[in-house]
Parts: structure tokens; sequence; C-alpha cells
DNA sequence: AAGTGGTCTAGACCACCAG
DNA sequence: TGGTGGTCTAGACCACTTA
């Protein structure tokens, strides 16, 4: 059975979509929508809270909820994206499956991931290319406890999507670190590096539904491809 | 009159905080704090259901809600900080006011800010030093119809400070977007930028309540010491 | 089976905005 | 003054976890 508030959700987010909605309009009042949808006020009110906090409205006191011009927004990365999200908005890309291999992790890993001596962790090495460049270097850990199979076609297409479509693992959090190092050797071997002497590493751990830590990445980016957006709203 | 369930959200976070609620431990459930505060069901859920936003607590159906280690968090840059609170957990840092002057707004700004020929903006130059060293040079141009007045000593303690707290004006969103550029001849002029040829940019636009945009920030940092931590929740 | 959080309802009063 | 969103209540049923 389908959540009410979800639906109601999403057929108000389609409707701004569509432009039914229009920017900077106001959408129907929470008591025409409780009529409309015939739930109650609150229900209503949960499907109108997030989309407040997915910014796709703002809601005002007396006067009613706005639509706010989404299509710049777009881009966003506070919500968790995958490469292959990213990938769909840009029509020449390609992901390179460098090496794959289930390994006692180094020790820096060990420590990233807070494992025993016993654990053992997929390392996945992969090279994003787009545009006929190579500009991404990422390095994957993810926990063997938590994802015991792994195939060169999965890490091809997209880790995330066989997560939690196929394992069905339910993912909470993720905390994202940014910070720039010097290029390394590796980055110098897989990426189209070019003169640049810095490297831009988005670092992130990823927490599964019950709050345990499974997954470390170091996302490499040439610096002059590298852009991050963030859409922060303010609680009061 | 104070909102309850922001003073209950307050109180359970001071709880967490002075580790009377222990993290990866429980706290009490929703009809036991239904009885501690003598308020509604509801009333308590709001208040756990913003901890969970900003990410200190973590539901769990069937279970109760388990406080998250937030000590790793706690630098995060999802909310909107300012200067100054980072400044906080710094001993040794000071800001310096380069320049602040009313101007008609070159090109790009008034492109950036979306305004019409006569407005004007304030203008303000600083450099962030920290432990003796010029790291972070910020541009900052605010409409002057939103903020009228500006004082050095204002830009040299917090400009967010002067607009919530005198002017009280209420920010509703930030949009941050991160790159790198190359070292320009202002950056050499101002930084004490090394050997360093790349510079670390974050560009935010902000948001007044009613949805419109006011102020426009340049922040550029030497790369080797910048830092942004981002944590991001699913929604399901 | 008992306890937990998740959803949903129906109703109340308030502060804010517009005409 | 009438309509809007914001807060708060009391009660219901559900799915999930743990024992």
């Amino acid at each position: 059975m389908e959540l009410k508030y979800e639906k109601i959700y999403r057929d108000i987010l389609s409707k701004i979509k569509s432009g039914e909605y229009k920017v900077n309009a106001l959408i129907p009042s929470e008591s025409y929508l409780v009529g409309y949808y015939n739930v109650s006020r609150d229900t209503v009110r949960k499907a109108l809270s997030r989309l407040e906090n997915e910014a796709y409205i703002k809601k005002l006191k007396g006067k009613g909820s706005i639509v706010i011009d989404v299509q710049k927004y777009d881009f966003s990365l506070s919500k968790i994206h995958t490469f292959k999200e990213i990938g769909k908005k840009i029509k020449d890309y390609k992901t390179i499956v460098e090496s794959m291999n289930l390994i006692t992790p180094p020790e820096y890993i060990k420590r990233e991931l807070c494992l025993d001596d016993s654990d053992k962790v997929w390392e996945v090495i992969r090279v994003r290319e787009i545009y006929g460049e190579k500009i991404i270097l990422d390095k994957d850990y993810l926990c063997s406890s938590v994802v015991e199979n792994l195939t060169k076609e999965i890490c091809e297409d997209s880790i995330y999507e066989y997560l939690e479509n196929i394992l069905n693992i339910k993912i909470a959090y993720a905390r994202k670190e940014i910070l720039t190092e010097s290029v390394t050797d590796l980055d110098i071997e897989y990426l189209d590096i070019k003169d640049y002497n810095m490297i831009v590493v988005v670092k992130s751990h990823t927490y599964l539904d019950d709050t345990t830590l499974f997954h470390y990445t170091e996302s490499r980016h040439r610096p002059d491809k590298f852009n991050f957006i963030h859409f922060a709203r303010r609680y009061n």
C-alpha cells in the first residue's frame, strides 16, 4: 500500500515540474488540498513539508506556499548522487573498471571503516571518462560482510543501483569531505591530468539504516572539471 | 511564548551534548517523553524529527531512537556557517577588512544578483588570517535595498550576526557552489598564497524568507587549507 | 505479546496577511 | 474580517523489533 502523503508529494511535484503550478506563484492552500485529495490536513502538511525540505516550495505564513525556481538547483548534490545519475545529464561519459578485488584492507582503510583484522573488503578502482577525457578516479572500499558478491558488470553500471535495487540495502546517511591533495602517481597513471599538480578529493563515508558504516570512497577529480553544488535550508 | 517542540528539541540536544544520552544508545521512547514533558505525542515527534534532520539521532522503527556520534560531524557546513562560528573552534584567527564601499556593481555581479541598472550594492573585501597566515579572501556583495547601512566594525565582527540579530533579517536558503580557479593577481596581493597556482572558490547565493536573492559571496581558499564537510540524509 | 516508531484522522486555537 | 499556514491535542491502527 502506497503512503498517502508520498502520493500527494509526488503529485504536487509532477505539477510543479510540468508547469501546472508555476514558479513564483502560489499552489492551492492546505485546506483546498485536504478536499482535493480527501485526506486530513496533517497528511497534506507532511507532503508539503517534504517539498519545502527539498526546496521545491517555500511556505509563507498567512499567504500560502510559493513555488521556487527549481531549475537552478537541479544538479544539486545535497542528496546522495551516484555517478550514473550525474552521467544522465552528460551525453558522452564512460566508466572504466581498472580493478576489482576482495582484499584484506590496508591499515588506513581498516581505520576509516572501523574493521577487525579478519574483515575483508571489496576494493574497486574506476575511472570516469567524460567527453573522451579521463577526469575522475574513484577508489571504493565496501565491507564484504554487507556486500558479499560483486561483478565487473555491476561496477561498470552502478554499484548503488545494485545495492538498493537488487540487494535491497537501505542507505541512511552519507558524510562527504571535500579537500585538495597533491597529485599522486596513481592519478598520473590513470587520469588525463595535464599539468595540474593538485587534485580535488571527495571522501565519502556511507552508513546503513542501522547506522553501521559499510562503504568508504575516495573520488579524485581533476580540478578544472570539479563542481559541487550545495543547497542549504535554514532552520528557525 | 516559546514553542514547546523547540524547548524539547533543545533539552534533548543538551542531554546528547552533555553525554546524559550516550552515543549509540537509545534515548527514551516517544511515549515516555510524552509523559516526561507532559505534551502530546505529535509535539515530541516534531522535536525528534528535527533532531533526526540535523543528524543527531536516527529513528529506528520498532526499536527507538539512537544517538549518532555527532562529534565527527560538528564541523559540518550542511548548515549555513559564518566564519565567526568556524573561528570559535580555532584559537588564533583574525578578520582584516581590506575595503568596504557602496558601489554600482560590475556587470557580472549585477547578473548574479539579478539587479537593475540603478541598484547599488555593498562590496566588502575581507581577508581571514589563521595562525598568522592569510588563508581566505572573501568578496561579499550585499543589496543596499536590504542592507542600508554597514560599518567596518560590523564587517570585522560578523555581517550575518548583524543581519540576523540587529536588522532582524530572516535568511531562508543558501546555495553554495564549490569549484577551483587559477590564482588571480588579487589572490597573490592579499593572501599568503605560497607557490600554489590553484585556488578553491566557494560561491554563495543567499536568499531571504520571501525568496528574494540579496547576497552573493566569493570565498577564495588556499587549497591546502580548504576543507568542506557535508552530511546528507537519504529520503525514502 | 508488549513496546516501539510510522501513518492518519478530526478538531482546536493562534499569528500573520490581505482586502 | 476571512483565509492562510503554524502549533498542539487525543486518539486510532499499523508494521516492526525483541523477547
